[in-house]
DNA sequence: CCGTGTCCACAGTTCATTTTT
DNA sequence: CAAAAATGAACTGTGGACACG
């Protein structure tokens, strides 16, 4: 079964392995990926030297200029902002091999170009860097290897994509004049979402199950289900209870991470709740592929620890109707294993490929969420 | 054998490389490329603020000014037309940077230096320009890269250089009043040459092989050779049949070149004739190196996917007096070679350096060409 | 192989100085 | 002579090619 996917995988794929390759940030060819992501030389160059060189730009329009190849050199805070929304990680761009080494003179690199210090005009000029610290050295990266997230450090950016809030933290950074670091809020982000991912509710009694609306669901978390550790072993077979249950916890994981990303507080009420609906399916069966593609379980792996095989003589409700939830993740599943097989991680235009096919996955959830 | 001539490459070249850089138009001392030759700060400076601006000057003397550096900034207009003539791209100069960016409206930067109205006097004065229109979006740059020139969109002077008709598109400039700019120049000029090298005599009978002399098989190429699609592919060992074959079709492609200067067609009769013959051999060798290192085949490429290799052992005509053009050609192959590996392109001077080679090289031509 | 960092030719940018208007 | 434009030396930034693990 395994090999078959990847058989799949090695022939539908390297067909146009070369040709389907493009830079996520500008669109130009990418020869493979860099920093997390599918990207181009310069990109990868630009990602690299902005973060080594610590830049700030500012635009000089609205914030959302165009970065396709020809246009890319155009505004530097649009493609900087562009290359962390698609998922870029500053702490993948290594040391800066002299750091604390060298000798101990100041490192001839560290060219703390001293800001310009607005001699011309009041407003920001054109291409030029608002702020630009010398880098200190990486202090203590957070490499919390126990998230959920299929790969390494990168694959952080890719929950952020997959939900497609996709700007997630690198909104920070479109705000005009943070002299903060990059890496620092970076690992800001990181920590926080490793703490929602950590938050475990000790000693509140388990809530009744029951029946609600999802924007009440949604401002009321503590109703629908205790945060429980996630535990994404695979260790027994899943029963329907179980699968249930999941889904519970993996909603208000969904609320918990919606609550901490400034673009969702920047919406208005209603606007919020459109969201935040049109997100949750692709964010569970997101979630459910890393944590399967993580145990590399031969089924349908969940946060509580249980699993629903492949196999039909194994798994524990045969029943026709309610197992339709987790046959439909199936599917899904091994899609993701096929890509797994190829790539490392999944990308933000991954998972917006499949939103047609999503929507049949949010109908099948909306069929068996507000049931006993 | 590969190896060999990358290490000559880097070391014979490496030595007087620093030394042997001078500006192609003006004399100065160059610090590398730009715009695709040899070129001073100056001339590389003066070269981009003419396309920026989209300037025409007006030459108050002959259009034959010096442009030494002593002299280069007394004539405007023949400073352009020498930048041109050498090479120098205009394609390569970079749009603006920020020109197509943001959204949709006029974009800020797109100054437009209002033209001079003429208010002075009636006559040109000294320095001043003659036309200057806001430059407008590089539209559509035509990058066929299935033209036989080795490289890029630089290699299209080289063509022009080659053939040391050197002016080739540069002469548009020197006419007096045309308020076209010169990028539209450079592409209609491209344009044209692309499409010569693309062009294919579908239905025609192939002529009959005869002996005529240079004048009458120049302006008779139907008598010559059908124009077969030209396909330096170097799939098999050329016979000599083939050599011979592949002689013709570059003749006529030759002068369909020629056809298209303008230059060309101002000299009178017997001078075009002069013209076209003592450049022939210089443009059928640089023809035969330019596909020779494109395809990297160990030889000489032809333009019918032939090739002659190296190896005496897998030459198809060891006949010693006929072989003689192949095996002079296998000289200026690996030379060119040579300089592939170290430069990107052939340049003017390189051409002009072998001349007096070349005149060999035409000998050898003259004895062969209109035979069976 | 893949994805790091490194190198460097050649783009654009800046600005003191000169030239033109 | 002052304002405006051009010049060009010195600089930064870009990205293709390569080496390394
Ligand atoms: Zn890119
Ligand atoms: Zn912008
Ligand atoms: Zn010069
Ligand atoms: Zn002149």
């Amino acid at each position: 079964m395994r090999l078959m996917s990847k058989e799949l995988a090695s022939h539908s794929f390297g067909a146009n392995h070369k040709a389907s390759i493009f830079c996520a940030v500008c669109g130009d060819t990418a020869l493979g990926k860099h920093y997390g992501v599918n990207a181009c030389n310069g990109c990868k160059g630009f990602f690299r030297r902005s973060i080594w060189k610590n830049r700030t730009y500012a635009c000089r329009y609205m914030g959302n200029c165009g970065v396709a190849k020809e246009q890319r050199n155009a505004c530097r805070a649009c493609r900087l902002s562009t290359c962390l929304k698609v998922g870029m990680n500053p702490r993948a761009v290594q040391g800066d091999t002299m750091d604390t080494a060298s000798t101990s003179s100041a490192s001839p690199n560290m060219v703390s170009v001293e800001s310009h210090p607005y001699t011309k005009s009041e407003e920001v000029e054109c291409q030029t860097e608002i702020t630009s610290t010398s880098s200190s050295v990486p202090t203590s990266p957070i490499n919390r290897s126990d998230l959920p997230f299929a790969s390494s450090a990168s694959s952080i950016c890719s929950v952020s994509s997959c939900s497609s809030l996709s700007t997630v933290y690198s909104n920070c950074f479109t705000t005009y004049p943070p002299p903060n670091t990059i890496v620092q809020k970076y690992d800001h982000f990181l920590a926080t979402l490793t703490r929602i991912f950590e938050r475990v509710d000790e000693y509140s009694p388990e809530p009744q199950p029951n029946t609600y609306n999802f924007n009440y669901a949604f401002y009321n978390p503590h109703l629908v289900c205790n945060r429980t550790r996630l535990t994404p072993t695979a260790e027994r077979i899943a029963t329907l209870q179980e699968v249930l249950q999941d889904f519970r916890r993996v909603f208000v994981l969904y609320t918990d991470v919606l609550s901490v990303l400034p673009e969702f507080h920047r919406l208005d009420e209603s606007d919020r709740m459109v969201f935040a609906k049109s997100r949750f399916s692709s964010f569970y069966w997101w979630l459910t592929c890393c944590w399967t593609a993580k145990t590399g379980c031969p089924g349908v792996c969940y946060a509580n620890g249980a699993y629903h095989p492949i196999e039909k003589s194994l798994q524990a409700f045969p029943d026709v109707n309610a197992a339709r939830l987790a046959d439909i993740a199936l599917i899904f599943t091994s899609i993701t294993n096929l890509k797994y097989l190829t790539s490392d991680n999944i990308e933000l235009s991954d998972v917006l490929h499949v939103l047609q096919v999503d929507q049949l996955f949010s109908d099948a959830f909306e069929v068996h969420r507000p049931m006993e």
